[in-house]
DNA sequence: TTTGAGTATTAAATTTTTGTCATCTAATAC
DNA sequence: GTATTAGATGACAAAAATTTAATACTCAAA
């Protein structure tokens, strides 16, 4: 389990970096606002326990500005002031937990361990395939490119949604005959070259940006990112 | 919002009462355990307040209970016992926040509504319908019943999840035809009929209970619950 | 620049799915 | 009990989706 911990006094830095490490997590350190807040928007964590005391910006302030960039990573507010005007203000600000100081570290781990738990429980069900302005949604069947809606038959759809889930990498026609067509042969036919045609008919057709790449002599891809 | 409040204390009690309904909020009172035991079971609440020493039983292990009969309800747990062990063993048996008496009511208020909050998200993540022991799952358009899986057509699948979306009311033909076919007018033929007759045929035949009732008249059924 | 392998596209053939109709069965009113 | 109506089902027809096959195009090496 991956933690951020955003604070600047280095004595409760050090206490929950080795508290949190002996517990068997990975924990990585910002002592400025700005540092945490970039930190969060480009790395991966389950949680981010954040000070609500910070030099320069207030903890408050770096926790709107990370709800408002879609970063939807649980947040634990550690805090000496024991107002409850403070309290609350921090929970509705889109805080998961608020803890004040001086606090027992057992408490601290046993909240962490139910943000994170339950925030695993969300995550696991995203229900979207994306690529570029490209989106598939397994819930509802319905996918779209920018604003406009696509229709697909139960085939396009099972290889477009193939090769999303295989997003970066070189799909070769042998994966897709296994995986979309449930052969275990060589049908000796050019079937997947049909459907993929058809498919950037509906998908790419019109637009400039192309979401399905040939890779002569390999296969085809759809490219990770820009 | 429904909340369920545990509680044997009758000041603190009303004192909930009152400032949960004043934030427009449905609230119910056990005063036993046993008895909020029973009211979180069998009625649907949006959170539970429970009161962690209660006459009789522990707080504790009516939360156990609770967890043991798959009550998701998520409970934050009120206790005037403020040392660490008690906290973090509430808060590891299950409970989602753990708050000390004395509180702040606003305080109270603000963690529920998280609670709630996230409860809902997670909710509206479930990808699976279920009848009995049918299951379909919208996500990899699976469909089973008991052990056994089962391949169903589109427009079977659409039928399905349409009545199961359903279940409990009496579905007519003309609303199958509007949100299944996409029909605003009679077709003047037995459509419906015919499919409902190869669901069936995939669903319930050789099965003792059946899935879908006919209802004379009107149109089918799934029943709610046994 | 030419050539050939690899890929794209179109049209036709085939298969699968969906819809219609006629007949059969079951339920309810008379 | 019989008649009448609503619903169930099997066989066939129509429509739609998928596959094949023929042909055109593209890229890169010789």
């Amino acid at each position: 389990m991956r933690i951020l911990v955003v604070e600047d006094d280095n004595a409760v830095a050090g206490f929950l970096k080795k508290g949190l490490s002996e517990s068997g997590h990975t924990v990585d350190v910002a002592s400025e606002g700005k540092q945490g807040l970039l930190m969060a928007t480009t790395e991966q964590y389950d949680a981010i326990v954040l000070d609500r005391m910070l030099p320069g910006v207030d903890g408050i302030t770096i926790l709107n500005t990370l709800r408002a960039s879609e970063v939807k990573t649980p947040v634990l507010i550690l805090s000496a002031k024991n107002n409850v005007d403070d309290k609350v203000k921090g929970l509705r600000s889109g805080a998961d937990d608020y803890l004040t100081k001086p606090f027992a570290f057992e408490e601290l781990l046993a909240r962490l361990d139910i943000l994170v738990a339950r925030n695993l429980q969300t995550d696991v069900k995203d229900t979207k395939l994306r690529a570029f302005d490209l989106e598939l949604d397994l819930l509802t069947r319905e996918v779209s490119r920018g604003e406009q809606n696509i229709e697909l038959q139960s085939k396009e759809f099972r290889l477009l949604e193939y090769m999303l889930r295989h997003k970066g990498q070189v799909i070769t026609r042998t994966m897709l005959l296994e995986h979309v067509w449930d052969y275990h042969f060589d049908p000796q036919t050019n079937v997947i070259d049909v459907h993929i045609s058809r498919l950037r008919q509906k998908i790419d057709k019109g637009f400039v940006r192309n979401i399905i790449e040939t890779i002569r002599g390999a296969g085809y891809r759809i490219p990770s990112e820009s």
